[in-house]
DNA sequence: CTGAAAGCGCTAACAT
DNA sequence: ATGTTAGCGCTTTCAG
């Protein structure tokens, strides 16, 4: 462990008294080697300290068992939940987790490809949801290195995809919301735009529809995801008086903006409202009332991905472009019956 | 940006009509090259899709360019903000960065020693609080890598560290709550044995002592720094029957649970009472009262940390063991003046 | 089962 | 200002 003068494998070799392909063969292909010889280079290893210089084995080898990990914000808590599962099996693997913070800066991206491009990485996990700027333009041509979406599919690239099935997770939800007697239920959404929002409001409508509820269009409120427009969102119930007696939301920050449109207004919940999240972000449970919501597998999510990015620098296809994990319901406090 | 098989400085040089040394001076030392062959060989970089294979250039000199990030828990928020303040200091500088998620795992610590000990990475910032397992035994032999510990000091060992001014913002925090006219302020701690409960703790003190306001004990408890026994320690407050006007918390999540002990006891806050935190975590502006809190300056601790360690790779000595950095006051809804 | 030797792609010392 | 060459530490044929 000795920092200035690493051992290298011929001070292992020497010590050993055999040579350097043979202390090689002894660290990795053990049965390759003789039972004797292999116990004195284990205590050449063990007297020097020797380690594999990463470096000279990655030159060598082509490859250096390093995955880049390309995130718009590091900081956001959801990726950092994800990132634990990606490490998780990264390191049971043996690989290492290379950090790529891009703040959906071009330049950025383009930056952090040198670490493909050299060699200093073997694959990519995506959280952008878009290809690398400096792979986008000639994407036909360009071979693309091996490489996973998580959270956020690439649009219009056949990159294979781990995320969270928010259809099913959005029926389970407002099935949830049904099966406590709810039957006018509203929708507070994403911004139109988001893949997000289509896919949660399409759960939502199937439940409804499956249970023989009619859709009120009056319930359906767009938003932007965030808790103010949340809080928005619920005063523009009540200014249009169109009330349901539960509120789905497209994610938790959402529904705390309603919770705190409700508070605000005196109503006691869930009593007299019932309000549904998903995402189960930090503090779904701190909230008050704590929330019922949809939580994500964010680490479930990193492993698979991570699992099948390892399969493909082993050479397997994937098997299919898509993997989605259910959304588990977490019952907390912020739903009841309807009250009438 | 071919992936099967990259251009190496042989196809360029061989292109531009020079020899690969050429080449090498005109990326690494365009100064000591010719205005003319910097152009014939910045074209056939071009031309060739040409990225310096890191690998050869690290074996070659001994050095990564890589930073390990070995944190307890990688998923923890406190880590990801101040990750995110690394990030943008190394990558401005050239470096990458590696994370390691040792999960307070001595195996695991040892394990991502191996990135050190093999040249992958030439530095480290530790979370952890201590020196990696696998260090620690040998200290004063073992020649320690280059390292800088944030967040949380490494103790009784001379690692370098950046951190917030803790007892300063206690003093703040204190000074804030008495200047709008609070003389019987508590303070709920974290757990007794904790560095940072006695530095805060400290501060408070000298706050109320400055103020030339005698110190009630039985208006100091301790905790465990969470939501739970933030509500279990005002609820022992109101046991004891010795009441503040204000709160002054350990951190953020023991405010909340103080929040939530007075919302239970439907006290209108902060008319009745006042309460102030510490870290400034995500929620803090969600809680109903928002919360008063100072701001650990994460993005900049880590920013600061990476400086350092890129100043003591480049051989510079660190003037100080120590770099506090000043925790800032947000004013939000949950202190006003004392009712009476 | 083991050893000799080539070579991964690069930088830097030395020579011109 | 440019070229030649050694060698960073390792894995992997190829011989034996």
């Amino acid at each position: 462990m000795q920092h200035h003068k690493l051992a290298t494998i011929e001070d292992v070799a020497a010590l050993a008294g055999v040579s350097i392909a043979t202390v090689s063969r002894a660290i990795n292909e053990p049965t390759k080697v003789a039972d004797a010889t292999r116990r004195k280079v284990a205590e050449a290893v063990a007297r020097t300290g020797y380690t594999t210089n990463a470096m000279a084995r990655s030159l060598r080898m082509r490859r250096s068992n390093m995955i880049l990990i390309l995130a718009p914000d590091v900081g956001d808590p959801n990726f950092s939940n994800i990132l634990v599962g990606l490490e998780t099996e990264a390191s049971k693997r043996g690989y290492g987790l290379l950090i790529g913070n891009t703040q959906n800066d071009p330049s950025r991206e383009t930056d952090y490809l040198r670490f493909i491009s050299s060699n200093q990485a073997d694959g990519l996990i995506l959280f952008t949801g878009h290809l690398p700027y400096g792979f986008g333009q000639n994407a036909e041509e360009t071979r693309l290195p091996p490489m996973v979406a998580v959270n956020e599919p690439v649009v219009d690239q056949p990159v294979p995809f781990v995320g969270v099935d928010n259809f099913e997770g959005a029926r389970v939800a407002t099935e949830h919301l049904i099966s406590q007697g709810h039957r006018r239920i509203a929708f507070i959404g994403h911004s139109p735009g988001r893949e997000i929002n289509r896919v949660r409001e399409s759960g939502y409508r199937l439940a409804l529809e499956s249970a023989g509820i009619a859709i009120d269009p009056r319930l359906i409120l767009d938003g932007e995801g965030t808790t103010e427009s949340g809080r928005a969102a619920a005063e523009l119930m009540f200014v249009r008086d169109a009330l349901p007696t539960a509120f789905f939301c497209v994610n938790d920050a959402t529904a705390l903006g309603v919770i705190i449109a409700l508070n605000a207004r005196r109503y006691e919940l869930p009593r007299q409202f019932s309000v549904m999240g998903f995402d189960d972000i930090s503090f779904a449970s701190f909230v008050s009332p704590s929330l019922t919501t949809m939580k994500q597998p964010r680490h479930r999510m990193g492993e698979a991905a991570m699992e099948l990015l390892l399969a493909m620098l082993a050479g397997e296809q994937p098997k299919s472009q898509k993997v989605l994990l259910r959304a588990e319901l977490i019952v907390r406090n912020s739903v009841s019956r309807p009250n009438s």
